[in-house]
DNA sequence: CTTGAACCTCTAGTCGCTATAGGGATTACA
DNA sequence: TGTAATCCCTATAGCGACTAGAGGTTCAAG
């Protein structure tokens, strides 16, 4: 019925400290405790667990769990948050994505001019690495919204 | 011929804590002081303040960074160094793509789940968001190695 | 000579954990 | 019942790369 907090990390990958730190957080309901002080949790924190973690797998920001996690604390409130919530998070990937590509690009093109000079005075990758001129884009890391 | 630390960063683009910071870290030798204790810089720093941003720009590490910059000290140094330094970072960006390209199919379908169902009981975007079994891959982060 | 902007150091906060120290509880087995 | 192994507890500090603030000093212009 009830299990330890071991048990919880055990059946969820999730790290002990990991649990104690989503409680404090607000994360994670504080469970009961046994007369020694220990943590004793039931199926329903599995499940929130699980939770937690797969929107933190996603990528989420806490915050948004938090938002997500009381939106399923009112089953009549429209699911629009949830969209929402989700459809910014998928923004937020596809911006990420975008500025990497073109990091990507960058570093094809300096390793690429690499063409075994030898020695660091005449290397094409240092000269890369300290003139943006050379580069065929922007590429500064976005200024995060 | 000499600047102060406002100048720097307006040149720049470099905030001048963060400047104060590198110094700190050892990315920037520390300046010549005034009289009354403030920093004075000279063209050689507008370079390597450059250099440093360009590659924090380029998402380089600092530790990477301070291994370029000594290598830039050395000039007899094969420059295989800094070409192992390009192409490592250029593994790392792309297996962030390749993660946060899962991500991005994972949130497109949840999105996608989302017909209006108006609230939260029978909200896909919620169930999507706590079953991990509806997702088409694996999308943990990776460990970082 | 005064004003106001720019500078100084130091500390703490950000995010999502992870590691460690120094102890107490539980459990398995003899 | 004793004891040893393994778990658990709290509290604090650290990671990376900054950013923000407090509280005080110096510089440059008028």
């Amino acid at each position: 019925m009830d299990f330890s907090i071991g048990e919880l990390a055990k059946r969820t990958g999730v790290k002990v400290p990991t649990i104690r730190y989503y409680e404090k957080e607000g994360l994670l309901d504080a469970p009961l405790r046994t007369q020694g002080n220990q943590r004793r949790y039931r199926a329903q924190d599995l499940d929130r667990l699980g939770f937690i973690r797969h929107c933190r797998d996603l990528g989420l920001p806490m915050p948004a769990i938090r938002d997500l996690i009381d939106l399923g604390q009112h089953p009549d409130k429209p699911c629009r948050e949830a969209d929402r919530i989700a459809a910014t998070q998928l923004q937020s990937v596809r911006e990420r994505i975008a500025h990497l590509r073109k990091l990507e690009a960058e570093l094809e093109r300096i390793t690429a001019s690499c063409k075994g000079g030898h020695t660091v005075t005449d290397c094409n990758v240092l000269k890369a690495f300290g003139d943006h001129s050379l580069c065929r884009d922007e590429h500064a890391a976005p200024t995060k919204a």
